[in-house]
DNA sequence: GGCAGAACTTACCTACGGTAAGTATGTCGC
DNA sequence: GCGACATACTTACCGTAGGTAAGTTCTGCC
């Protein structure tokens, strides 16, 4: 992907664009994969085979790069957890330990890219901090007031419990990614039992 | 604070340090309390009343004042979360809740040093990043091991579920900070009715 | 008195985010 | 066919901020 001859100034011959936004999005990852945190938009349109004024013209700035890679990036959280919970008519302590492991590997998966996405931009503002927390619990959420309003309890506290997991999820992914001193699905198990029947207490109460 | 006649270069006269580590991160708290989270190291020796390379002397590049100050916030968080909980005897719902409630507010009240202390360094490794998570969950960890002892609980799930409840208090206290729509005291009810059947439920299985 | 070292400031370097100006290619009207 | 305009790039630059080297003044000690 890296090119070797220099492209010359000018709108390059086919009138087509070089690169597509995919394509620089793409080349971020790499970047960041490998340069960790700080990886520089210099560095990712060398990845890309292009300039830094291309990046800005198909992604934007540093914040709306991180927005875009947390977008991404829930996207595989939201299906990798879609797969374990599936419509999510059946939730029980097994389902809810599953979708923690997916979690925890997930982003064990893409460690650098979360930290990159969670702790990226330094000019953040609480907005866009919760972009990619926005994402993961805005589903949950919603899953959550479903299963509970089906079982006749409250759905007021769907959405800060929605971000508490979240939360949880984020802190201790990152713990777990420091010193992976224990296997995912033991995490998982303590974490479900952590909350499990604080969520399905509501009803028999 | 602010000294209007600048001092010329060279050692001051007295032979003392002009301001010490102390001073230094109250100014620096003042300026982020200002400027929010992309405060500069000048604007902070200014405020100090020094130049740049005396804040490097007393407290290190950005990523170690950060550092710093997070075991401040950190600290400040235990004394509040120490007034509720006292020697942790007693340990029910009610005062679960008013520890949550405490956090809430302390964060509340700090702002925008926890953000800085949060998100705030770019060249983020993950060990910094749990300086200021583990400053809380290493105290909130040993709290809940001596509690589940005193049950006759397993306490191997101490250390996680410390850091699961510090991730789920930093999340939920960015987007209760982003949106005030509801009371302190009533979302940290919420999320002690989310942990607290979870935290008690070993003993009576 | 003079010399080592301490405690400052000034002045600088470097890296990076972001942008303006310049250049080559397509496209459309005449 | 050909000029005018839009497009899609590159080069070159600016400002800012983290971090550091070099210079300046004072203290303490022999």
């Amino acid at each position: 992907m890296n090119v070797n001859v220099r492209r010359r100034p000018g709108r390059p011959a086919g009138g087509q664009h070089v690169v597509d936004r995919d394509v620089v999005l793409d080349a971020a990852e790499r970047v960041i994969a490998r340069d960790g945190n700080g990886a520089s938009l210099e560095a990712i349109a060398v990845e890309a085979g292009v300039t830094k004024p291309v990046v800005y013209a198909r992604v934007g700035s540093r914040a709306e790069l991180s927005n875009a890679l947390a977008a991404r990036l829930a996207e595989r959280l939201i299906a990798a957890a879609g797969a374990e919970i599936g419509d999510g008519r059946r939730l029980d302590r097994v389902v809810l330990s599953a979708f923690f492991r997916s979690s925890l590997e997930t982003i064990g998966a893409h460690r650098e890219l979360f930290l990159f996405v969670t702790r990226g931009a330094s000019d953040d503002t609480p907005e866009r901090t919760l972009y990619l927390a926005g994402r993961s619990a805005g589903p949950l959420a919603e899953l959550l007031a479903d299963w509970r309003k089906r079982r006749g309890d409250d759905i007021a506290v769907a959405v800060p419990w929605a971000y508490a997991i979240v939360g949880m999820l984020n802190l201790v992914s990152l713990w777990w990614i420091d010193e992976r001193d224990r296997p995912a699905d033991v995490l998982a198990d303590q974490l479900a039992e952590l909350v499990w029947s604080g969520l399905a207490a509501g009803s028999h109460r």
